[in-house]
Formats: structure tokens, sequence, C-alpha cells
DNA sequence: TATATGCGCAACTATTCGGTTTCTCAAATT
DNA sequence: AATTTGAGAAACCGAATAGTTGCGCATATA
């Protein structure tokens, strides 16, 4: 079974879930209501979170609170360095073009 | 068929391909030495990136060339940026603390 | 012109995935 | 003590996925 992060957010329901959950922990019932599956499906979802450690679960009484393990959203921020060094690379090649023109303008 | 770049992400054949070229364009055939798959899978997987614009594909003859759509990328930092601000929220209230014990050193 | 090469497409297969339904268990509520 | 409620686990199903093999087409090369 995999499961990485990536594969994790390649599901809409499960990064809807993730943006609900970021600013305050809730219980697969509460998450439940905002979609149109049933709990077991949010359920499911909430397991591979939790596989991946997206996610941790905080049981009081009977219910189990899910939160966001946001440093772990960071390793999705760390694979995109690699590239982000790219495209700023790109930017200032544009600035430059940027710059040249307005020398020819003057 | 679901086709969004989260998706064409999960897979890490996928990310691999999208790490190869992003420095240079490769033709299929350059792309699948790296793997210990056929040229086919590589095909499928190239189609898929294709299809989400993370790819671009430029024929030069009989050879196609791939190179990666670094600005498509930009759109998972964009996704991601909705939780750089609480990650950095967090740093700010880890910051504080650090602050308040450095004050009662004094 | 005949042959080799690079490539995409189609058919097929095994596996995984997302979802539902049913079941059980434990904690609240009556 | 009996009932309701929150939640995970298991069995099942249809759809999607990643891979393979085989094919045809177009461009090079002999």
């Amino acid at each position: 079974m995999r499961r990485d992060i990536f594969q994790a957010i390649a599901d809409p329901t499960r990064r809807a879930i993730i943006a609900l959950i970021a600013l305050q922990a809730m219980t697969p019932n509460a998450i439940a209501e905002n979609f149109n599956t049933t709990r077991q499906a949010i359920s499911k979802h909430l397991r591979i979170l939790t596989e991946c450690e997206l996610v941790k679960p905080e049981q009081h009484g009977r219910e189990i609170y899910y939160s966001l393990e946001i440093d772990k959203m960071k390793e999705i921020e760390k694979w995109l360095e690699q590239f982000k060094k790219i495209w700023e690379a790109k930017f200032n090649q544009l600035d430059q073009v940027l710059s040249t023109i307005k020398k020819q303008e003057k």
C-alpha cells in the first residue's frame, strides 16, 4: 500500500478535509456534514491521512478530533523548492529582457 | 477521467520524470532509459502529464521533446499558500515563546 | 526502395481506489 | 439497565490506474 503525502493530496475530498481541519480540529461526523458522502467514506480518508501523518487523531471520550499536522505539509513545499529555483531563474531572465527593452526605448 | 496536477504528481514515476526534464527537454526514449519500465509506460505517463499541461511536447522530426511547464507547478505552490499562513503564524508563536523565555532569563 | 528507429495508440490484466452497506464496540444519555 | 450515538473494521462493488504486449505510422538511414 503506497501511502505518501502526494498520493494523499491527490484526492479532492482529502484536500477539502485538509482545508477544513486546518484551523480547528474536527470529528469525522462534523467533517462528513460538509460533504455528500457517508461518514464511513470520510473515515476512510481520515485513515489514509493519518497513515501518512498529515492528520493527527485525538480521542475525547467517544469522539475523535482530527487536526492537521501542518509540519507535514512542509514536505510538499520542500519538494517544490527544486523547481522554485528554476522559475525564479526564468523570472530573472524576463526581468533582464524587460530592462533591455527599457534601455532601447531611451 | 480526473486529470489535475495533484493527481498527476501523485505517482512517484511521474515526479521523477518531472525532475528529469525540469532542466532540459527530453525524448520518451531518453526518459525511459532512467527507469525500469518500458517506453510505452513512460509514454502513458507523459500523456497524463501533457493532458494536465504540466509538460509540453515539441516535435523535432520523428522525435518528440518533452519539457516541463514550470508555470503550472506554481499552482501547487498557490494551493500551499493557505497553509503557509498557518505555519508561519505558528512559527511566530514559537518566536514569542522564545523571546518570553529570554526575558525571564534576564 | 528497403530497413531501422522513435513514437503514439489500442487491447488486455492485475491491482488499487473511492464508495456503500453491515457489523461491532465503547461511551453517553435516558 | 436499556437505548442512543460516535466511530473504526470488514466485506463487497464498480471504476480507475499502472503496467504489459502488440500494432501501425511516419521519419531517418542504408
